[in-house]
DNA sequence: CTAGATGCAAAAGTTTTGCAAAGCC
DNA sequence: GGCTTTGCAAAACTTTTGCATCTAG
């Protein structure tokens, strides 16, 4: 029954050297399944999403754009958007929409943990945490519904980070992992 | 611990006329702590939006619009997103995202249960259940995250209903509710 | 009369698509 | 060489905004 969620200490992108490597394997035998050719900007592409390039955990596309282009400035947004497909198609990429206007997509995979979202409402801080007991729930929720088959779920809370509550000495759980500085729309 | 989840039996908007009341009591009082004026459209949009005047319990804008035009012609896109946006502001309304690219609302209220949804990947079909269970977790959770107040969840299951599985004699808990016949985009 | 509301059209933002040129196998 | 992929620009959509006009209070 201890249910333990965590927020991960480190910064932003944490996937460790075997678990990229992985994540690799998964792409280039999806690659091979789908005849799909091998071009320089997929794989930059795929190795900046993969790899985190970005010190963002929920990336949008121009992020990623962004980051693509510091390292092959030619490369156009169609193909970004196209990449990403094949990325959300193989499994290797979620998109999650937290309610600001665009859409993210974060690194996922069969080796990485599922974890949910905390937004704040105020300074669109994003937080993640695991929640184990959410699992059963989802089951227990799904028998009653008579044969529906739940694949996967997504969990979100919304509410205030301390900071945003007004109190003064509230320490905020991660102090500089905000995601989204303003807003952008 | 009885966690009970339920999927309302009856179609589409189930909401009872007292509920409908209190509902338009609520928007009331925010009109007046809000000084806004009564306007013909916009009187008209709410009670289309909160008497489901639409078969769909979660409209888009464009939905709603339509429903909206079918009793008078002469509104607009703009006066459509300006009041669900008060809406919004008065919690009489709750915006989603299901991923199918359109921006969902369905009527809230404080007198309305809370409920989540699961959606069929392949049709679109959208079901609501109840979960008391999940408001504990939730609680559990933000208390591990160091004082984040949490205002309010989203939880979506993802997965196939039985139709959609291949079941042969599968009872798609609700064979009419289809919610998105085929996507409009 | 006056501030707020409406409708239209234009603008802004995101995602998709058509197509000629370029690249992989 | 043939079929895929790319990049650009245009198109398609959704949502927001500016502004002249209208209207509730």
């Amino acid at each position: 029954m201890a249910t333990h969620a965590t927020t991960s200490p480190k910064h932003a992108e944490v996937r460790t050297a075997e678990q990229v490597t992985e994540l690799k394997h998964q792409w280039i035998e999806y690659q091979r399944r789908n005849a799909l050719k091998t071009t320089a900007q997929r794989e930059l592409i795929v190795d900046v999403f993969l790899n985190g390039g970005t010190s963002d955990s929920h990336v949008s596309i121009d992020d990623l754009l962004a980051s693509v282009r510091r390292r092959n400035p030619k490369v156009g947004y169609a193909t970004v958007y196209r990449t990403v497909k094949h990325l959300l198609d193989a499994g290797l990429a979620a998109s999650r929409q937290f309610g600001d206007g665009q859409t993210r997509y974060e690194v996922a995979g069969s080796e990485l943990r599922h974890h949910d979202h905390l937004i704040c409402q105020k300074c669109r801080l994003i937080l993640e945490f695991e929640e184990p007991e959410i699992e059963r729930l989802q089951d227990s929720v799904a028998s009653r519904l008579g044969g529906f088959k739940v694949m996967q779920h997504k969990l979100e809370l919304y509410g205030l980070c301390p900071k945003e509550q007004g109190v003064v000495g509230g320490s905020c759980p991660s102090e500089d992992l905000r995601q989204v500085e303003s807003g952008r729309r």
